[in-house]
DNA sequence: GATGAATGAGACTTCATTCAT
DNA sequence: GATGAATGAAGTCTCATTCAT
């Protein structure tokens, strides 16, 4: 029975890079067959067609990440600093470690419009990531609101550098972004505003 | 010639917004052909493949950025401050009026290791974005280094903006970015970590 | 374009041929396309699915039967019995010129449970017949309800007819029923049991 | 081993039911597993290959046909009317009792022309039900050609009428058919004719 | 230039059957 | 004997592309 449990996550391994990496159309039965060594019908023995696998890959994901960068958010004994320097590195190495960038945005772009199934899945994960940061800001003092306001830009910014690091096959935007996001909570426009009307007065 | 130009151009355009929403790979010769009132087999007349014919609804993408946004860089007329805040607004214009997020990025995720033809329209058209918000950094005097990095931030962001918007059906998503990116040019790393420093020291 | 009408009325007649003899599950896109010269892909130019065309090839049987054999029973200058003996000859003739039976009556006990598309037509086609029948034994002074009655027991006869046919290859079967119901109209069974009890007195 | 037995009479029975509503293309042997409780793989060991359990429910049904109801033609202690009466009412009671019709009548319908093997079993099975009915007419005073073509038609009528009934969801075309054949034996022909020419010559 | 039928490769999926455990 | 994963052939259907008219 491990063997049976085995099986199917090396079969999940298997699709999700290459979902992944060439997209959810573009990924066929035989790709995924000859990614794990099953034969074609055997993959339906564990899934009941091509949406259910690629949406328990997906969740692979969502409960990968939960599990391993969201939850740093949640370590209050750290200080919020530190949470978003340790989130900000569990997700670079997660990310370089891998090519073709992050599964369900990949898929989200793609399938948003035509596979209403896969919807609920892809909100949920990044419905969770954005809560992880909104909760670090809001934990440096930050108001609920703009707390989650810069958590969707903190997310979107992290998603928009792995679609960079994509295009230019240069790891370093991704890299790049990480480091605006882990070094401390960002400065909410206003205060910005202030802070640049400050210097403003004492020049 | 300029009536056929113009059935050229009716392809391309329904064909783009197909490619923009449904993906590459599901959007079909069929769906383009009944979304413009032509056959199946008379788009070939206009277009020897569907590759060609993606490449060509990027190539409108591409030009019509070029011309319409990213040239508002170059107005060396106007402030960097006003020269973002107008570039801001036409992005999010153009974002606004259309639904399923930009043609390019989309086409990005899907295609990048899949179609290597796709990629230097790709690569050129993020390029060119790029280069726009690093000239006007440079002009608010930041160094061609840094500024060539917070312009890619810049488009990261909006991207990723983009994506979040089409996940959460909330347009908020794309104007808080737009926002941020609008009001100045961004303060880069080191400066804020010496802004702080001031601030702590005044303290 | 009469070649079109052609193409297509080839393929129902090849079809309507196969599911007939072998049934609607047994009967492969395959076998069709090689029935007809097309190629397996080419058949859903014409017909968008294989149920669709077998409800192509049952309505192509149903309306045959009402203009060449159901009609007959409308012949108002015909006497009844001169009707019933006309409509007997034309069934009998289809069926004699075909191996298989009655298609609409296979696919009947075949898909009635399992395909609910098929059911309106099977329906159609059978209340067609018996209203036929019963159109004649009215005309010949039998009660409407009567007639009904009688009609339905004459539409089962055929189609019992037809699988004992089949069942022993020997096509007396359906010659015997069709004379018994060509002859005359039916005795309904209380005209019967007093013929029987005048018969009793009379000796 | 008769606990072997139940088993195996279950499988039959789920079998059985699913046959004669889906037909035997239809059914698959999940299905059977499914309704029997067994594991796919564990039919195999009751049955060599999804033909032999068709074939081993139709000798069931052909078994309980013989035993319970074509043996009360053979009881030359009651009339032949009621004979005729409780052959008619054990067939009638049988069929109200299931949904579906005739297993061997639909599946005859079905895989005559294409599983050879079948028709062996088909053929006895209403070889049989014939000759039931043919005893019983002879035995009231038919010559034994006339009986047995009557006998044949009787058969045609009730599995016509089960048709009806399946098509119409109505068992009354059963009933029907059930009490013309269950009064009394029928009138040939000839014999009619010859009562119709008695009736005119009184008037 | 336009049409739309035809092509043929290939996609997803099903299913009777086998076999190692 | 029971299991259920694995097999592999075959089924329905799709689709980019071609071509005769």
């Amino acid at each position: 029975m491990p063997i049976q449990k085995t099986d199917k996550e090396e079969v999940i391994a298997g699709a999700l890079e290459l979902f992944r990496r060439q997209g959810y159309q573009r990924t066929t039965m035989a790709d995924i067959s000859a990614a794990c060594g099953l034969l074609r019908g055997s993959l339906y023995h564990y899934f009941p067609s091509k949406e259910d696998l690629a949406e328990e890959a997906m969740g692979h994901v969502d409960t990968l990440f939960k599990d391993t960068i969201f939850s740093i958010a949640e370590d209050e004994t750290a200080s919020p600093t530190a949470r978003l320097a340790r989130m900000g590195a569990a997700t670079e190495a997660y990310f370089t470690a891998r090519r073709g960038g992050c599964l369900i945005g990949n898929l989200a772009l793609e399938t948003l419009d035509t596979i209403p199934e896969f919807r609920p899945l892809i909100r949920r994960y990044f419905e969770r990531w954005i809560t992880a940061y909104a909760h670090i800001y809001a934990a440096g003092g930050m108001s609920p609101r703009a707390a989650r306001a810069e958590g969707r830009k903190a997310v979107a910014l992290i998603q928009g550098a792995l679609m960079m690091s994509r295009v230019f096959e240069d790891t370093s935007a991704l890299q790049d972004a990480m480091m605006k996001l882990s070094k401390h909570p960002p400065t909410p426009e206003n205060e910005v505003e202030e802070a640049r009307n400050r210097d403003l007065k004492q020049n």
